[in-house]
Parts: C-alpha cells; sequence; structure tokens
DNA sequence: ACAACACTTGAATCATTGTTCATATGCCGG
DNA sequence: CCGGCATATGAACAATGATTCAAGTGTTGT
C-alpha cells in the first residue's frame, strides 16, 4: 500500500543529504526515541563502566561490601591517585557513597543496579564465547 | 558495634607504594575478582553503548526491528557515514547483524540483551517512566 | 557502457579521557 | 604544634575515539 500522506521527506533543511527510504517507519522510530538529554545520560551511565579500573572498582564493591581507598586501591590494582579520581567520578553520578570515619573514606556502591548490569553484560559476552569455529 | 578498635593494620612486609588496612579482605576480594580479559571485554560492551549515536542507533533497532542504513541514519540524527562507522563497530562486537539485499544493507539487533541494558540504565538515572501495567 | 545510488572505508582532525606527578587538605598521635 | 598518614585534587601528558571529507566497492536502471 502506498502512503497517501504522499512520502513527502520532511528533512530539515541542512539534512538534505541524507535520502530516505521508508520514510513513515523513519517518523515512527524518531518518535519512540528517548530524549536527548536521556540518550546523554544513558551514554553517560555507560561511560563510567566502560573503564576496567573503575570496573575493577565496582566488583571490588560488590565483593567487599564497603571499603577504603587504600584497599580498593590495591584489591584492583592501581594508585591510590587513579582509585581516588576513579571514585570521584563514580560518586558524582551516585554509583558509589562514602562514608567517612577520621582521615579515612569507606566507599560502597549507592545502589543495585550495578550487580545487573554486571551479569547482563557477562552474559553477553558469554554468549559471544559461546560461540563456535572462531 | 566497634570494629576499628581491633583492626589490626596488617601490612605486607614489602607495603611499597600502597598501603593496606584490611589484607585479608583485600586478598579475598582479588580472588573474586573477574580476570583482565573479562574485564576488559567488559569494558568494551560498555564502550559500545557509551556513545550517543551507537545508543540512538540501538534504540531505533529496539523500535523498528530491521532498518537500512540511510533510514537509520536519517533517523538516528546522524550522516550516513557517521551510521555506517557506528554500525561497523556494533557489526563486530555482535551487537547488531546485517542482512544484504541488492545494494542495501538491512540492520537488526543481534542478541536481546540490549533491551535489557538500557532498562537498567534507565531506572538508574532515574528517567524510569511508569510503563508496567500500559 | 555509463551514471546514479546505497553503502563502506581510510585518513585527518579534533575532542575526550585515563594516568601520573606534585601538591593540598584534614585527621591522628606524640 | 608538628610530622606522618589517608585521601583529594590540579595540571600536564598521552592515548583513545568520534566525526568528517573524500574516495572506493558493488548494484541497479537507462
Amino acid at each position: 500500500m502506498n502512503n497517501d500522506s504522499s512520502v513527502v521527506v520532511a528533512l530539515s533543511p541542512d539534512a538534505c543529504s541524507t535520502p530516505v527510504v521508508d520514510a513513515d517507519r523513519v517518523a515512527a522510530v524518531r518518535r519512540t526515541l528517548p530524549s536527548d538529554d536521556v540518550v546523554r545520560e544513558l551514554a553517560d551511565v555507560f561511560s563510567l563502566l566502560a573503564d576496567p579500573g573503575r570496573l575493577r572498582l565496582m566488583a571490588a564493591l560488590l565483593e567487599g561490601g564497603e571499603m577504603c581507598v587504600c584497599d580498593l586501591a590495591a584489591a584492583t590494582g592501581q594508585s591510590m591517585s587513579a582509585a581516588s579520581h576513579a571514585l570521584r567520578l563514580l560518586r558524582t553520578h551516585r554509583v558509589v557513597k562514602v562514608r567517612r570515619s577520621g582521615r579515612m573514606a569507606y566507599y560502597q556502591l549507592a545502589d543495585s543496579h550495578v550487580r545487573m548490569l554486571f551479569d547482563l553484560a557477562i552474559t553477553h559476552i558469554g554468549h559471544d564465547e559461546e560461540r563456535r569455529g572462531g
């Protein structure tokens, strides 16, 4: 069936370089896409998880519960400075929270989504390892 | 409830750069941490999700099912070149798969983990809309 | 054959980001 | 108060990566 509402490609003035095959589908998809803000925040969250150092930090907290910075640094194999920088990032994004006692800072995970994100991603790469024949 | 009074600073004989407060906990955590390879793969997966362009691409495929490159580019608001580069990355990481028909290339998601990763991350950033029951 | 088309790819550019070194802050014991 | 300690932070540097332009591949229609 042809779309009587004329397959007019309502391209913005500057985006006229992109041809469109199925204009209706494109329009429908555009409507359902998350807003730019949400997309940016999502990318932000995943960026936090996209670094081995931070990943180890989170895995350590997943297992160790609550730990101080120097122990976290030792457990994850990075310098205290690197660990502190990483924890700061995670802190500002509400992934971990800190409790201070004297000169120590004890960190723990702030919510439980991290564990699920981990498991899901592990499932994904496990799925990848499972395939045969290279 | 007091635990710090009994905390013995069990420094390893050769505590070079990183001091350790709770050596046992550190050792235990180290044992449970995923291997370097797994950590790297995890970071790799999350890196794919850490870009707005790719995120929009995946969200579009989540909604649109199977789409050609130019429609994906139009729907996600990027150039065809950018979309193609992004899709190539997603392809090599087995996140999307491609079907060719003539000069067209139709992409779709290769596994269902993406949707769960999305929902989990959206829950985390607190933009979870009330969509249960409807 | 030719040209237009859908897509891919390579190279260059530019921005982002992780790591390190050095220094700063605040707490504790003497 | 002072020195040592746990942590935090700033700036510089190097590496990674996204985007763009230009050119390349294979396909369809005339």
